[in-house]
DNA sequence: CCTTGACTTTCCAGTGACTGGAAGGTGTAA
DNA sequence: TTACACCTTCCAGTCACTGGAAAGTCAAGG
């Protein structure tokens, strides 16, 4: 006798996931199609759980949808994943490096502005007629100097 | 005699700019439609070019682009917008505090992962038959602990 | 037995900030 | 004249969900 399994709320509850999340990976293929009682509702076990909490944590790395369902592929097919997942690994790290670099700059930035707009009455800051004189009178930054562009775009 | 205005493209070229993010801001109301030549070309003129260089540095400083909407609209009912402006950059850099801890805290996770990955041999991997030993052994990171819902997750 | 309420189902549509591609028009230089 | 780079509109897709509507299911309480 099987344990009894969980509706999805009690899943999402467990892992702390919306449910609408957990039907939306189902959809594209990333949890199979779960049991269903009589009335049609999604049943549960324990594997559904294992293979929730990996897409999880594989998501809380910040690898992609596409990369978990590539990671998972590679199970179904029997091969090796981890030199893969090693190699995403480093890939992240850069990425993360970078992007903690562009933050800092950043935040200097935005520091700058914050004091810069701190030092001016709002009066005098309202008569000039500008849209804004602190951004106004920021130098341009470029979006791929300051932001992260495939963060932006799809894909 | 005002000056020959530029097309599409010069002007992306001199902002730095996809001409598709150009036409998509005076989709949005974030441009004003410009003139066109008989043709049918859009022609942009200075003002034009501030106006989209103003949108550049703020998108540059992380504002959205609902953001710049109201500081936009502000200016058009003649309100000041500064003390608004300085509150969301006293926020912002918050935010961007918040993100580079975070970023700070997932690279240390990535890098203990990569280090345990390096010390095991391929084989031994693969053998285990499972999804992925660096992930399974992973200790399971909230999403919110850290990611950023808000960039995840549409508004 | 009936109702209430919390859960569930499917389906459709929207988020943000673009980006891609198709199908066709414009403008100029060789 | 023809090649080519540029421009136009329109539609659709990206990513990872999230929201809402309308309806079905199920257990407990009255």
């Amino acid at each position: 006798m099987p344990k009894t399994g969980m509706l999805i709320g009690e899943l999402g509850k467990r892992l702390n996931v919306n449910p609408k999340t957990i039907r939306y990976y189902e959809e594209i293929g990333l949890l199979p199609e779960p049991v269903r009682t009589p009335g049609g509702y999604r049943v549960y076990g324990e594997e559904d759980v294992e293979r929730l909490a990996f897409i999880l944590r594989a998501r809380a790395l910040d690898f992609s949808l596409e990369e978990i369902r590539e990671i998972l592929g590679l199970r179904e097919r029997g091969e090796p994943p981890c030199p893969y997942v090693l190699h995403r690994i480093e890939a992240k790290i850069a990425e993360v490096d970078r992007r903690i670099e562009q933050l800092r700059q950043l935040r200097i930035e935005l520091e700058k502005l914050r004091d810069e707009a701190r030092a001016l009455p709002a009066e005098e800051i309202a008569a000039k007629g500008c849209i804004c004189h602190i951004i106004e009178n920021q130098p341009f930054i470029r979006a791929e100097e300051i932001g992260v562009p495939e963060e932006r775009a799809g894909k």
